[in-house]
DNA sequence: CCGCAATCTTGCGCGTACGCAATATTGCGG
DNA sequence: CCGCAATATTGCGTACGCGCAAGATTGCGG
């Protein structure tokens, strides 16, 4: 479904993408986010300026899909794979949390290049949205189609609470540090803990919503 | 809180983004939105075009923000003013219904505008997201401090939710029309209606966390 | 093997977004 | 009433985002 062995035009299209994924992330390692133009990427990837800008909509956008990559398609196939024997919620949250955990070595150090440009850091939070679509997909098969569009909100609320997670996460912790009175903050955590606090709150509406189902499945 | 007096200085501000505001709205509804310059609204409410971007960050940001204007804080306020006997899911609910029902003339006049262009109808959608912080702290003080963390993801969620209630609703109809089956898609129904569907899934997420504060501050 | 329709790439041009440094305005002590 | 620090406005320069139309590439049907 995913790739049948598809033409050459398509497999063309994506060595170009990855071409310019690739360059545009060597380079800002190598001089600095700052320092590389999009012409520079281009270049290095053997096409015009222009045809950078059929792949990528910003400069940003290219370095950070060299980490986000397919982040969603895992996600949503990890969701899928999950036994039907699981609460969804659980099963929303593992699939999420496994594909932040696993940073590769290339992807720890990216990170800190993202973390440091504020240009890059919310080009990288907007990636979160991107997992949206799939996610729906993932959900709306466990609810059914009666419950569509709770699937989409649920996905939605699902990426918000992501960003929100990584949000917190990313702070220099520069900031006022310490809240006091009941202010945890907790920034300090180890992502996925972090990312599991995040998301609990919504496990009572995917309660609910696999509840439905099952009660109008009978 | 909001504005003590306020010196010469802030009101002075708030005039000049207000006299952006209009120029630009003012402007796209007598050309049409295509035919008007970021220069034009500059030299219509009398600042430089550098100026003009350091209120807005982009061409369609003035126009929008004409209509939407003020409603993150009505809407918060709509939430604090909610009498505690309610359910906080319904107190949200219908604040932001409220908010999106009241329609003025001019601003329906807007939104036709808007839905036309992708760009407006897109900064349109984003702007929703505005509506976070302050509502983040309208729950907050529902919920209470411990649950800071939480009040941010039901907010996140909520405009997520709102987000996805109006881009529904703003479907020129135009796409798959009847998905059939039990895709019942209902995007010509009342507003109202449709945001308080869509909001539906959500609430047993407030539940809880309701729940979680009373016991809690027993 | 060929031509043709679909699609991708590219150069061009316009308008936008924003950092920077100079200049003007505000409004708080003195 | 005045000077001074804080803050806003402005011009300039650079790079980016993207619509458009011309030219190249792909790959399907004959």
């Amino acid at each position: 479904m995913t790739t049948p062995p598809a033409g050459l035009r398509e497999r063309k299209k994506q060595a170009t993408r990855e071409a310019l994924r690739e360059a545009a992330l060597r380079l800002a390692v190598e001089r600095g986010p700052d320092q590389v133009r999009v012409e520079d990427i281009a270049e290095a990837a053997g096409v015009s300026p222009r045809t950078y800008n059929n792949y990528f909509a910003s400069r940003e956008q290219a370095i950070v899909s060299a980490v986000t990559a397919d982040r969603e398609a895992r996600i949503a196939a990890a969701v899928t794979a999950g036994p039907a024997g699981v609460r969804l919620a659980d099963a929303v949250t593992e699939a999420v949390v496994e594909q932040y955990a696993n940073a590769g070595e290339r992807e720890q150090q990216a990170l800190l290049l993202i973390t440091a440009r504020t240009a890059l850091r919310d080009a990288f939070l907007d990636a979160t949205a991107d997992i949206e679509p799939p996610l729906t997909a993932a959900i709306a098969e466990r609810l059914g189609d009666a419950e569509a569009r709770t699937a989409r909100v649920l996905a939605a609320s699902v990426a918000a609470a992501v960003r929100i997670a990584l949000e917190d996460w990313l702070q220099p912790a520069g900031s006022a540090e310490a809240v006091g009175a009941a202010g945890l903050v907790v920034p300090a955590g180890s992502l996925p803990d972090h990312l599991r606090t995040t998301l609990a709150p919504l496990a009572p509406a995917f309660d609910a919503a696999e509840r439905r189902t099952r009660e109008g499945g009978l």
